[in-house]
DNA sequence: AGGATACGACACCAAATGGTGTCATGTCAA
DNA sequence: TTGACATGACACCATTTGGTGTCGTATCCT
């Protein structure tokens, strides 16, 4: 199982990605079409995506579908979240400033 | 400037952040310390971190000090809020199919 | 039945990535 | 002043990455 950071580096999965947010499945060629690439790049994109859970896919007659599952995201969002305190920590020390000086 | 998600696809490299945001200001050495690669290698870990706005560094004599800067952060956390809806879904379905019940 | 379509599995390739070692230079400290 | 230390700038290398093309096979449609 591939990790999610990784998964998430390339701006054509992200792309993917964000495709599979607003239609919930689609297959393999048509979203092959809305790329540049040839059909053997897109599904290894695909592939990368899929070991990391980001997606799940199904095979429905002779065409492969797929399909977001956001959940592996959570794991960056945790990550995040230890870092929020230092992009709101000049406003803190703002606080900080005028509290003192209210003493 | 690079990409802000591809520096973070790195788990050396995010664990150079962690290592930042916990002392606030390290020379390279001492971060290099930490790792089992040599210092090279180290630098160029944070040089890449440093293209893409993590770090901030400066000249005290002979060594160069690194120092966090969080906010680029900020990007990813934007592109994922995006995806918070679809790991609340099924919260949202199963809160739905309570309310119908309730009619 | 037979052709077009959708796909997986390969083999292949150039460029990026993550590491190494070495050398020259500037700075600190005895 | 002289040696140890910290770094930047290279040259170099193996592996991964992101792309290509081709072939075989299963499926759909007429």
């Amino acid at each position: 199982m591939r990790d999610v950071y990784r998964a998430v580096a390339d701006p054509t999965r992200r792309r993917m990605l964000r495709m599979l947010a607003e239609v919930d499945e689609l297959p393999l060629h048509e979203i092959a079409a809305q790329f540049p690439m040839g059909r053997t790049a897109v599904a290894k994109h695909l592939a990368i995506l899929k070991e990391a859970g980001l997606v799940i896919d199904r095979k429905v007659g002779r065409e492969t579908r797929y399909r977001l599952n956001a959940a592996p995201l959570r794991e960056i969002q945790e990550w995040l979240s230890f870092y929020e305190q230092f992009w709101t920590q000049r406003l803190d020390r703002l606080k900080e400033l005028v509290e003192e000086n209210n003493e």
